[in-house]
DNA sequence: GTGAAAGCGCTAACAG
DNA sequence: CTGTTAGCGCTTTCAC
């Protein structure tokens, strides 16, 4: 089966340890010999134990990403174009990705003290992160290196390296856009308010309510899961209740595209009598039908500048401690336009 | 930092044999010294180190899972379904899972070794295949334990355990459902020619029309990526050579969504003017709008399936190596409908 | 019931 | 330049 150091040793007739060396890349070794080992090395088709060298390096090298369970199917592209920025940088320094899909709750904390405690890994890239977030406080008080993708919601402290785009800026331009389209009634479909960004979001609403001379209105606000099902529902009930809106700004992308379908159900022209904007830039965006106006978020960007940041404090490195916050950019598509009254 | 058995062994004055069988749960230990012992363990929050349990029972507790990196931009929420069905299935039997993202090719390659050859997981899960895939030759040559989300290509062995759905029946139901309705030319969208189920959905296709009595014509079949954008593509290809088609069939649900945004674009009514249906019932199907007519794919439970047969396997079961076709079920939606001309 | 000792495969002082 | 030795933290015979 599988073949040791042991094994090469008794091949060459060299130590295991000089064998170990030599594969090492050391420099003392002498250069025939090494060559004499890779080639054998090479013919056996060596691969080292991870196992092995983790145990006697004391490290994972293998980072760990906790995933919502019910983030599969909320918003299993955000999260799969994450987890692509964050494997290919992981790959390129070697490092495995351990995943757990958990529910938030017990038995999310649980895969943390395995993952974490267990030496699993050495350190762990958070996603979606909560108010009040019970894991953010189990790996501070750990003291083991962790990055998160997004902030702490607005009245908590941030004090952990993260990366997130400005999604306050983000709104406020959304608003801003459809403003200057000559939009004056303008919807907001919001995420669950336990999730940390969406005070955000709400935030940024207001300021460019603010910034435009516009009224801000509560009844022009609705909550809804994080998935198309929730846009389609607070869509529903704000064009309902709410008929004077002229736009409707979904705070991701997912969310817009469950409006753009309600209000395709009604009978509105979106784009036209009702103008639908969302944030993420999903590749869904680009294909709906009409296609969506919206703030593009470098999410594999992001994910790998996360990894890398996390892989830069397991190393020690203490300047990978940093707090970014990006800028997204404005993607003015059909699903916008002047309002129009039929 | 880390607490270690020994730590407990000298808290305790027992030794580090006996708190490892108290906390294994061995029978040969005195109740109350098991009592003790367990609750210092809990007291002091150990957490066995992982990396040490799977040096020393040769098992890394851990499967593998090799993801195309265009998978993550080209199917994301596929993935991400098949993930979080092998990972609740995962972390019920206390297994982790390393994922990886990595091209086709030698980079892939790279990986298996890393992660089959260095012992890091016992076994992988592959997805995707393709014709004449290497993966499935090297993970058959190490006689490494290996599962498959799919089959082999129609003209190649699949001697090995998988889990299918019988896209060839889904293609087949869904020519008869557009029939039925009174559609007499009906495109067809495929994926790549060297993804492996290509093969199955063409067939299924070809029965489809005989069963129906419809001819087949190699003008309205055109291949596209796995995405929107292949499917609006061909979309766009297949209206504009062959007008008289009345229905389009997409090989994935993706595909079929770009071919709806083709068809809105250039002024069609989808459902009346050209029926489009798609297979997979991803849950953009359901909002797209007009909603998606479809194959619905138990993909969660797939991938739950397809990491608990791993998992036998692993184990030693040898019953676990099975070869699993399932049935889709027809979803009706809006996007098919009678033929109608303008 | 409990403890001493061996060893999983590897790396890293330390000698020579 | 190369080999000897000592573990990493855990489990598991094997004695007592």
């Amino acid at each position: 089966m599988q073949v040791r150091l042991k094994d090469i040793a008794k091949l060459t007739g060299y130590s295991i340890t000089t064998i170990s060396r030599a594969l090492a890349g050391y420099a003392d070794v002498n250069a025939e010999t090494r060559a004499f080992i890779l080639q054998t090395a090479h013919q056996l088709g060596y691969q080292p134990n991870g196992i092995a060298q983790q145990l006697r390096q004391q490290i994972a090298n293998a980072i760990g990403l906790i995933i919502p369970s019910d983030a599969h199917d909320l918003n299993g592209d955000f999260f799969s174009q994450l987890l692509h920025g964050i494997s290919a940088e992981a790959a390129e320094q070697h490092f495995d990705i351990l995943i757990c899909s958990a529910l938030p709750g017990e038995e999310e904390m649980r895969a943390y003290r395995r993952l974490v405690g267990g030496n699993r890994v050495d350190g762990v890239i958070l996603a979606r992160t909560r108010r009040d977030d019970p894991r953010i406080a189990y790996l501070r008080a750990k003291k083991h290196p962790f990055v998160v993708s997004g902030r702490a919601a607005p009245n908590e402290p941030s004090d952990f390296p993260y990366i997130d785009v400005d999604s306050q800026a983000a709104i406020r331009m959304l608003v801003a856009h459809l403003h200057s389209l000559g939009h004056r009634q303008i919807g907001l479909i919001l995420p669950p308010p336990d999730v940390a960004y969406t005070g955000y979001r709400l935030m940024g609403y207001q300021e460019g309510l603010a910034a435009a001379g516009l009224p801000f209105c509560a009844d022009y606000l609705q909550y809804g899961d994080l998935a198309r099902s929730g846009g389609f529902h607070a869509a529903q009930h704000l064009l309902s209740t709410q008929p004077q809106l002229t736009a409707l700004i979904a705070c991701n992308d997912l969310m817009a595209l469950g409006a753009i379908s309600a209000a395709l159900g009604r009978g509105l022209r979106v784009g036209a009598d009702l103008s639908i904007v969302g944030f993420d830039d999903l590749p869904a965006a680009e294909y709906s039908h009409p296609p969506l106006t919206t703030v593009r978020q470098p999410i594999y960007g992001i994910g790998r500048r996360l990894a890398a940041m996390l892989i830069g404090l397991i190393r020690g490195d203490q300047s990978a401690h940093t707090q970014i916050i990006l800028q997204g950019e404005l993607i003015v598509r059909a699903s916008s336009g002047a309002p129009q009254t039929r």
